[in-house]
DNA sequence: GTTAAATGTCACAAATCTGTAACAAAACTA
DNA sequence: TAGTTTTGTTACAGATTTGTGACATTTAAC
């Protein structure tokens, strides 16, 4: 699939940790590791993973608050998180208490047993409606709000991101600065036409991965297109 | 563009060909079968599909060099292509896509999921009204501004692009030096008359591609024409 | 309230295009 | 053919357009 799917673990046993991990990279994971619970709340901060798999015995705010706190943001709410518990601890009260969990797995489990859980969780949150837009090595998660080139994610401005998707959204087209600034920025709004070209200066260096060269054209006295040769 | 739904599938595994044209065919689709890159080259030429499915592991050119050899060609440089993997690698997957296959599917698929992505691909490629004008080897795409000849491609500054365009609106009229002005240059815009001499000597010099011959007649005390014998 | 991120403008540099003029070549005229 | 007119060709300076980095202001995040 061409579906970018990132998974944060957060898992103190350092034993256990690269084993989960050298198991989601195989499935084509990206994967993101914390040890502790502050350290999780952090990296999700940054970046908003798929999905979240987290013990519940952490240092620091534990797996159940870390849970809470995930899920009172409005970002977070929705994030699938599968919870890690040792067998014979509090697999009810995790279970029961309403941390948020969208699913728990108690140790041991096989990474068999992992995949399928995570593929679950996976479907469900993904199914409604998945958007994506593909062109070369640029791929563009409508839902998410997220942008890669070369399988590298890129991060980008409201303003950059929209003029990336105008432009995915009919490749080769050419745009004036004019129809830019009406699909793009809006209707009515005011700005100088130039102000098209310094978001276009910005678009282009944040899309400037390394292997990769300039993907939108400028058509001289005409606008601005993506390159599609 | 018409409902004429053909799709071009190179296999060269004979148990997955016929099973790929039975689910085509189910769908409605007019299949070919070719089983190797040469012959999808030929057959191709022969008839443009509207999609293509090609094989990466095929005999002769591979499917990758077919797909860049078709992305060379004007006729064919829109042909959404998908690419069939069995190596599921994700370095393949980016070079496919950096090659102009417009998408990947990695072996082995279910008929669903082959559904879904050639539903998606047609729609994508016949959504987007081409605008192009076309006169024997010239061919100007106004959607984004690309001129050809013989299939190559010409960078044209903005008032030779304006002039040509104007000429190719009817070709074989004869324009005086004072008409180009008005409708090239614009109304009321003063300049010497011979600066119409020199965009005809730019224009010439830049679509003279190899193997053709002027294409502007001068016609002595009137102005210039297209040539069409 | 402090920090960080995003945005719109501007000024200057770099790239590209344009109009002209001057001369050469071709076409026409007598 | 010589002379005249028209067009081809070239070079170049000035004009336009675009690239780029910096800055102040606004907006959002925490």
């Amino acid at each position: 699939m061409s579906e970018k799917r990132e998974i944060l673990v957060v898992e103190d046993d350092t034993a256990l940790l690269p084993m989960i991990t050298y198991n989601l990279e195989k499935n084509g994971f990206l994967v993101k590791e914390a040890t502790n619970g502050e350290e999780a709340l952090l990296l999700i901060k940054e970046e908003i993973p798929s999905l979240a798999i987290i013990d519940w015995m952490i240092p620091a705010p534990s797996g159940l608050e870390v849970c809470r706190i995930l899920r009172k943001k409005k970002e977070t709410s929705k994030l699938p998180i599968i919870i890690l518990s040792a067998k014979g601890e509090e697999e009810d009260k995790v279970r029961g208490l309403n941390t948020g969990a969208d699913d728990y797995i108690t140790k041991p489990f096989s990474p068999t047993e992992l995949m399928a859980r995570i593929n679950s969780l996976l479907r469900r949150s993904t199914s409604s409606s998945e958007e994506i837009i593909e062109f070369k090595d640029i791929s563009i998660n409508l839902n998410e709000h997220k942008v890669y080139r070369k399988n590298k994610k890129i991060h980008l401005g409201p303003t950059e991101y929209k003029l990336l998707k105008h432009f995915l959204e009919n490749p080769g087209r050419v745009y004036s600065r004019e129809q830019l600034l009406d699909s793009v920025w809006g209707h009515g709004i005011y700005v100088e036409s130039r102000t098209v070209d310094t978001h276009i200066r910005r678009l282009r260096k944040a899309m400037n991965v390394p292997g990769t060269k300039n993907f939108i054209r400028t058509v001289r006295a005409a606008g601005y297109s993506i390159d599609i040769d």
